[in-house]
DNA sequence: AGATAGATGTAATAGGTGCTTACATGGTAC
DNA sequence: GTACCATGTAAGCACCTATTACATCTATCT
């Protein structure tokens, strides 16, 4: 069906590509909504049938990228098997291989300025993916120490930060702010090893 | 000299201060060279006498950003003093202060998509600040037991990225993206704290 | 099958922006 | 005092956003 009628078929789900490709190409300002209709190969006003705006498709590729981020880092955590350490070290991996992979989705999500608070359905996709660093949280939690054992949130909080930080500052190829020494994922094992080990982890639970 | 003659007296500086009101106004994305002019009085063409082009003056506002930022993480590490572990803390306290009372330099510096590399005025005042960081690390570096000690550059670049993340995600007011349990600064200094526990500071050094 | 309503795409248009070129003005160095 | 050069203006082109009126297709109902 592809652009032969009069009617494109699917011209929403093609916007969305091609609003990734140019968000990929030029980055989330250098990307048009008239560009995008051109790609697409549709006239300028076209892509308001299905958009209120150049805001709303960035509203929904940052939902989106929400979504395929959540399921990314669910299949690598998976479950916290075989134990929770491990398991978080692929949670790293797959966080800043998802910022390098799909800059495109990873800019549209946290750098395009796109208010979570308007849209409930990309405000619920960013807790469903938050919700996967809260739940690795809650697993490593148990294996701390009970004394001075910090809330879970917290954990997550923290984790997330420095994934988020290193990924933004280092974690993007050629647009990255410096040259590591190392790459961004032993920067981030590094120190998530380093904040677990000033939790406890591994050592024996002190006798009260 | 304020306008009441033909030449501005001061535009260069003028313009820079309107484009900060502007993007803390609306964002960098939302920050236009017209708007910037109209705001000063001028005409749009007369930016262009000033800034080769927007991102031209884009970079120079973050450039004057990275000095402030330097200014003011030197002012608060003051050379470490009294004891590395508080100076730190102030540090911290100075990143996060920075990202909330100065968004519009921030996201300018960050988040605005300006390649450092392109303008060696705007690298050189990035890697000044940077140095600020690195400079408390290799003070926490010495009072770290000598056993595992990672390099300093590591742990700056970890402080940073934790920093940087929090900032981002949650230290901006009403541009946060989730509401927190606690202040950004208390979560940075939490942090710290257990990465620095991580770290084997405060801890005897083992012997061999 | 044929009519028709609603969905989807186009054409035309108004207003804003980025940037360039030619021109106007005035501060300053000689 | 004048000539030069920095600084600002006017005008204009190309592009982008968004709206409105119109064209075309598709699905549905009888």
């Amino acid at each position: 069906m592809s652009r032969r009628s009069y009617h494109h078929g699917n011209l929403r789900e093609a916007l969305i590509q091609a609003a990734l490709e140019l968000i990929g190409e030029k980055g989330h300002a250098g990307f048009t909504f008239a560009d995008a209709a051109r790609l697409v190969g549709v006239s300028p006003a076209a892509p308001y049938r299905h958009f209120r705006d150049r805001d709303a498709l960035m509203a929904d590729v940052a939902r989106l990228g929400f979504e395929l981020f959540e399921a990314t880092l669910a299949r690598a955590w998976n479950g916290g098997k075989p134990d929770p350490l491990s398991a978080l070290g692929r949670l790293g991996n797959a966080y800043l291989h998802f910022a390098q992979t799909e800059p495109a989705y990873y800019s549209s999500m946290f750098e395009a300025g796109v208010p979570p608070e308007t849209d409930p359905a990309l405000m619920q996709a960013s807790e469903r993916a938050f919700a996967i660093l809260r739940q690795a949280a809650d697993a490593i939690t148990t294996k701390l120490p009970e004394q001075g054992r910090p809330p879970a949130m917290m954990i997550a909080l923290h984790i997330w930060s420095l994934s988020h930080g290193i990924a933004t500052l280092f974690g993007r190829g050629d647009r990255a702010r410096r040259k590591l020494p190392m790459s961004a994922e032993d920067l981030l094992e590094a120190g998530v090893l380093v904040y677990l080990q000033g939790l406890g982890l591994g050592r024996q639970p002190v006798a009260g």
